[in-house]
DNA sequence: ACTTGACCTGGAGTGCACTCCAGGTTCTAG
DNA sequence: CTAGAACCTGGAGTGCACTCCAGGTCAAGT
């Protein structure tokens, strides 16, 4: 199965300019052309672009996602240092997910301070 | 207790610049000066910045927090409107936090793979 | 043959959140 | 009195991650 560029923007969630982006700094490779020379999109391709949506969800740089992608690239000896950087990336994301959850607490702190004074408010 | 500008940046982990920024642009209101003019920053003031640190590192778009801002120094007939910013915030927040644990989990298989990729590349 | 729509390229433009700079003033120590 | 540090202002510059545009090509339907 092969996917249009507005096929695999539907589904990758990406837009079209974006994909092409991907493309010219290196985050996904040249995909196949069809024979009118427009970009043909696989599966395998589609299933990159969903992890690396991943990894940008998750605030990953984009100078980093292309050091993992041309490790990816450059083939099978860069596997080591490419769970390196993912088992990295993970520790990042486990502090900034306790971070937002610190700022959860504060945001309910605050938002009960509201209710006791909109209380007030109701019964004065 | 009151704090030049370089102290007020130091206990808010924001930049000096970064605080003129925010008062430029109505973030904050404009701080109380010295004698020669500088800016004197209160512990209120200190408090209002540790809370909009909180919404920025929870991802909070300017334009909101200015809204907020805005909103606080009309004063006391804002609190509602005040309170239901930050309860949908806080439902953003926790999305978020969902979204990030989902990634994680796909971190997790990922560097599973690698594992057991480099694992047999071991016993080979 | 012709129109329409999806696609192509290289390059310019955008929005966000800062960050830096030049040129000037003011307090502080020696 | 003077050197230096810290501060001031208005405005320009930066980095990131897209996003848009002009001008052109290609394939399919009428």
């Amino acid at each position: 199965m092969t996917y249009a560029i507005a096929q695999a923007a539907e589904r990758s969630g990406l837009s079209i300019d974006t994909l092409r982006y991907y493309e010219r700094i290196g985050l996904v490779e040249p995909p196949a052309r069809d024979s009118g020379g427009r970009r043909s999109y696989t599966d395998e391709d589609l299933a990159w672009l969903e992890f690396l949506t991943k990894l940008r969800t998750t605030g990953m740089p984009i100078r980093m996602m292309r050091e993992y992608a041309q490790l990816r690239m450059r083939g099978l000896g860069t596997r080591a240092r490419r769970q390196q950087i993912l088992v990295d990336h993970r520790t990042d994301v486990l502090n900034r997910i306790a971070e937002l959850q610190t700022c959860v607490a504060a945001l309910n702190y605050k938002i009960g301070m509201y209710d006791e004074q909109l209380q007030e408010e109701a019964t004065a």
